[in-house]
DNA sequence: AAAAAGTGTAAAGAAAAGTTAAAGAAAACG
DNA sequence: CGTTTTCTTTAACTTTTCTTTACACTTTTT
């Protein structure tokens, strides 16, 4: 999320993110962008400083309080003495305008790599696919991912610890809720669907088979 | 609420109407005020022309398109073909800056006073279907919807949460207060009987079924 | 290199879940 | 206490999802 009421500025942020395959929202408050957080949650918060109505620093620390999203602050090179004390609380990195787009994509890289595997809250994010456990949906780059209720719970798993392997047994005890008896091409189907209706929606593979021993997303 | 991107005004308006026992919700963007709309209700809107991200004529378009909430236009002078503009359409009255507090607290009254019946606070609105709990009334388009008391309360439950997913034992043991068992089609015989109230009044589907996890507001 | 074990997927049939009208039961009303 | 309204059950039907099957394919083991 880009919190910058300047709307040029949000506006070439938001185009040069997206062009590198980030998926952003746009607010243009503090106030707002507190809301959108309360909808969703976000990998990455952008922040600037001077924000009409609550303050970038007001902003930050209202932030954290509800979950450890990081931060990035972006501000003008005169706002520095306050930027040092924010990142002693809230900030996780800071970047002053004017700046390289190449900086900011590395320093979010870092922020992204930092917190990934840490699976929080009802949205679960990896690699552009994301689950959302409490509205049942979920979407690849944006695109919506319909599922019915097994897909749901074995990506579930399978995204909730990702590159861990899942056996069958695994799998079928978490989505079907019931003991395991031996041999069945049951999930082996229900995978295949899954990848079918990833495939129509990206490139990438998510699912990857462990011969012998199970499956994993990657 | 207050839709205004200037802080310092946006503030002036606040302490001013608080002073005078109005309750303010105070949004810096188009957007953020539109946000603040799909949550909950107000009872009037001041709205800002000159907005960063979406324009003000655009926002009280969409305000409109949503609900017949009294809007009270703010603009510089030089705005005045626009505003004029607007007053044919969407806006209720006008005030231009500078302006007298006693100016504008007179006018929203007059605007208040049109809407009247003005009940705040048990009031949920979404998409243009509100369900007000304190007089168990709800409405769609302003059309009135009658619901029975098991009718009321799903769709209560459901509307207070939108998009998120509710399983037929949440929304027994919400609705009935009492513990949920197993198979039953108490309450598919109820939602189906709520949609086909919601038919007759609208063409828009409310609740849409999440197939083997229950039922979600949209 | 052949055999065995494991996996992928289309298609068909089975099962589960959902919808709705209508009738009977229960509760609320006056 | 009868009438009216609301709620629940039933049952026929539709839709969606799940499982099985069959066969092709891949990897591992012998």
């Amino acid at each position: 999320m880009i919190i910058e009421d300047d709307q040029s500025i949000n506006q070439l942020i938001y185009d040069a993110l997206t062009k590198h395959d980030f998926i952003c929202t746009q607010a243009y408050s503090g106030t707002e962008g507190l809301m959108c957080l309360s909808v969703k949650s976000f990998d990455l918060i952008l922040l600037d400083l001077m924000l009409p109505g609550m303050s970038g620093d007001k902003v930050a620390e209202k932030i954290k309080e509800k979950e450890d999203t990081p931060i990035i602050i972006v501000s003008a090179k005169d706002e520095l003495d306050e930027k040092v004390e924010l990142l002693n609380s809230c900030a996780d990195d800071y970047i002053t305008k004017p700046f390289q787009i190449k900086e900011l994509i590395a320093r979010i890289q870092v922020q992204l790599r930092h917190k990934s595997g840490a699976a929080q809250g009802k949205l679960i994010t990896y690699n552009g696919l994301s689950i959302n456990k409490e509205t049942y949906t979920a979407s690849v780059d944006g695109q919506e991912l319909v599922l019915t209720r097994q897909e749901f719970k074995i990506l579930e798993l399978l995204m909730s610890y990702p590159a861990r392997v899942f056996s069958k047994q695994d799998i079928y005890e978490y989505a079907w809720d019931d003991f395991y008896i031996g041999e069945d091409k049951t999930i082996n189907v229900h995978i295949s669907n899954i990848r079918k209706k990833l495939e129509k929606l990206t490139d990438r593979e998510y699912i990857e088979t462990v011969w012998g021993i199970g499956f994993k997303a990657k």
